[in-house]
DNA sequence: GGCTAAAAGTTGTTGATGCAATTAAAAGAT
DNA sequence: ATCTTTTAATTGCATCAACAACTTTTAGCC
C-alpha cells in the first residue's frame, strides 16, 4: 500500500507501536494486581518453557524474537527469582538447557489467567472476524520485516 | 471477543508485540542506513516538534504516550546531540519549552523519508482497505486500555 | 499575605534492548 | 591430530521504560 494514503495518526501509531505498549503495560499491571512480580518480557520466556522444558537459550531467542544477550539476561533474572535453572548441556557443553523450578511451574495458571484477562480487556467490543483479519495482516507485516 | 477462540501464536503475538518490535528495529536500521544516529524513540519526539515547536515536556509526554521521566531523559539526550534546546518557560517558570536547533530542523526530511520507507517495506503486499480495518481495530484496543 | 495543594521537571533504582566484542566448546578441514 | 571456523552463551556500553521520591514554582483558599 501507498504511504500517502495514511493519516498522520496512523502513520505515527504504526511506527511507534502505541497499542503494543499499552497492552504490555496492562499485562504487567494485571500480574502485579495479584501479587505476581514478573515482567511482561519474563512472561514471554516462561510461556514457552511451560510448553517445552529443557530447550536452549538459542531456541528461546528464536521463539521470543529476541537476541541472545537479551535472553541471557532475562534468564539470569528469572534464575535469581528462582523460577528456573540453567543446566549445562549434557551432550553439547556450550549449551544451557533451561528447566523450570517447582515455583516456576506453580505460577503458570495464575499467569495465564492474567494474560487472558488482559486480552479480554483489550478486545472489548471487537468481533472475532475483525480480529482474525487484523491478525492475518500483522502476520504479513511481520514476515515482511523479520 | 472470547480468548478461547485465539490460536496459540496469535495469543502470544498479541501480548508481546512482536510486530511492533520488528517495525521499531527496521525504522532504526533505516535511520542508521543513511548515517542518522537517532533512535526510534527520539524520532517519535522530533515528529511532534517538527509540527509544533515550543511545546512543553508534559505535552510531549501526552502526545508520545510516555511518562514524564522518559520524556525528560529523551529530551536530555536530544539536547546532548544538539538537535533541540530547553527554554525555561517565560510565563510559567516550572515549564520547559522545547525548540529545535537548526540541525534539528535540517534532518526532518531525511528522517521522514526513512519513516516512509519503513512503512513501505512493512506494507508490501497489504491492500489499503485491510489496513484501514486493522487500524480501526487497533484504535478500539488502544482506547480500551489507555 | 501566608499556608496548603497541585503541577512540571528531575533523579534514583531496576529491568530491558541492540550492537559489538569476547570466551569456551564443538565441528570441519587438511 | 592439529589448526581453523562455527556455534552458544556472556559481558560491556549506551539508550529506553516504569515506578517512586524529590525540588521548584504556581495556584487555591482562608
Amino acid at each position: 500500500m501507498d504511504v500517502s494514503e495514511m493519516y498522520h495518526d496512523e502513520f505515527y501509531s504504526f511506527l511507534t507501536g502505541r497499542v503494543s505498549t499499552a497492552i504490555g503495560r496492562r499485562l504487567q499491571r494485571n500480574f502485579k494486581l495479584i501479587g505476581l512480580n514478573i515482567t511482561a518480557e519474563q512472561w514471554s520466556v516462561l510461556y514457552f518453557l511451560w510448553n517445552a522444558e529443557g530447550i536452549s537459550q538459542q531456541e528461546l531467542a528464536r521463539l521470543t524474537f529476541r537476541d541472545k544477550p537479551s535472553i541471557s539476561r532475562l534468564i539470569s533474572n528469572l534464575e535469581k527469582q528462582k523460577l528456573l535453572v540453567r543446566v549445562n548441556g549434557s551432550g553439547d557443553r556450550r549449551m544451557n538447557q533451561i528447566y523450570l523450578t517447582a515455583q516456576g511451574h506453580r505460577i503458570k495458571d495464575k499467569c495465564m489467567a492474567q494474560a487472558e484477562k488482559t486480552i479480554s480487556e483489550a478486545m472489548s467490543g471487537v468481533d472475532t472476524e475483525s480480529m482474525r483479519q487484523a491478525q492475518a495482516l500483522l502476520e504479513i507485516v511481520f514476515n515482511n520485516l523479520k
